[in-house]
DNA sequence: TAAATCACTTGTATTTTGCAAGTGATTTTA
DNA sequence: TAAAATCACTTGCAAAATACAAGTGATTTA
């Protein structure tokens, strides 16, 4: 994925080969809203990734200054990975997702409160959300 | 594609298995900004979709309730693929890619109107875009 | 009636994914 | 201080998905 070259000019194609499939998007997700940012941590979502694939994600995700990594303050066998501000930029493209999800998809307990939110004020959320992101 | 059962109950991912690669979305592209409709057309456009993924991919898209397809009302060889209301409601989430993409990629020239106009009222950009679709 | 158009399907090589089992560096435990 | 545990990976291999080239079959135009 980190070695494709462009297929084309356009900007979703281009967008779509650093960051568009379904691991990488994932990750993303976690690291958005989860809370997520170790290895071993994304090794325990739901969704079950190989640690082969989670590992060639990580390298390409940070290939493409999307992430970034570093050693674990409290412990210097982990790594630490977080969003660069290109990665954060992703925000709204994510919570247009969650919206259209909200559509189609039963919404699970846990993201009902979110969505209410985002409901509430949509400008706002975001905001707020990709500030505390970047801080 | 579109057999694979949900890997967790997230909307993020669910939504990722409905049209969450590469080609689907590119799909869903040429079919909300570039006027393609036909299996041809799809063919023609600069990514080089291999003929037997862009089948599956069209039947996965209307399996999954994104596309229809229908006979060509002015030539029963071709097909006509129509975005669905769930397919043009993925409208918003293409603008964020867009926009997304112009922060870090280089714009193309025919693209640069649509993005001039988003600038000047995203939500006005998007409700007309997606009425027409609707049409 | 023959050639062209269109939307695919089929066959096969290559690439990517998924799974299970390591490995090696640190860090805690005995 | 040696042994076990933790953590972030890598490796090997089978299975699945993709890419490429070459059909096929139903219309449709010449």
């Amino acid at each position: 994925m980190a070695n494709t070259k462009k297929r084309s000019e356009c900007p979703i194609s281009n967008s779509l080969e650093a960051w568009g499939d379904k691991w990488s998007l994932l990750i993303i997700r976690d690291l958005m809203f989860n809370g997520v940012c170790t290895y071993g941590d994304f090794m325990k979502s739901p969704e079950k990734i190989a640690t082969n694939i989670l590992a060639s994600r990580l390298l390409d995700l940070e290939e493409n200054g999307i992430i970034t990594k570093e050693i674990h303050p409290e412990n210097r066998t982990k790594f630490l990975y977080k969003l660069t501000e290109k990665g954060v930029n992703l925000f709204p493209l994510i919570v247009e997702i969650n919206l259209w999800a909200e559509k189609y998809y039963p919404v699970p307990e846990e993201r009902k409160e979110m969505l209410e939110e985002i409901h509430r004020d949509k400008e706002a959320f975001i905001k707020n959300g990709m500030a505390k992101l970047k801080e």
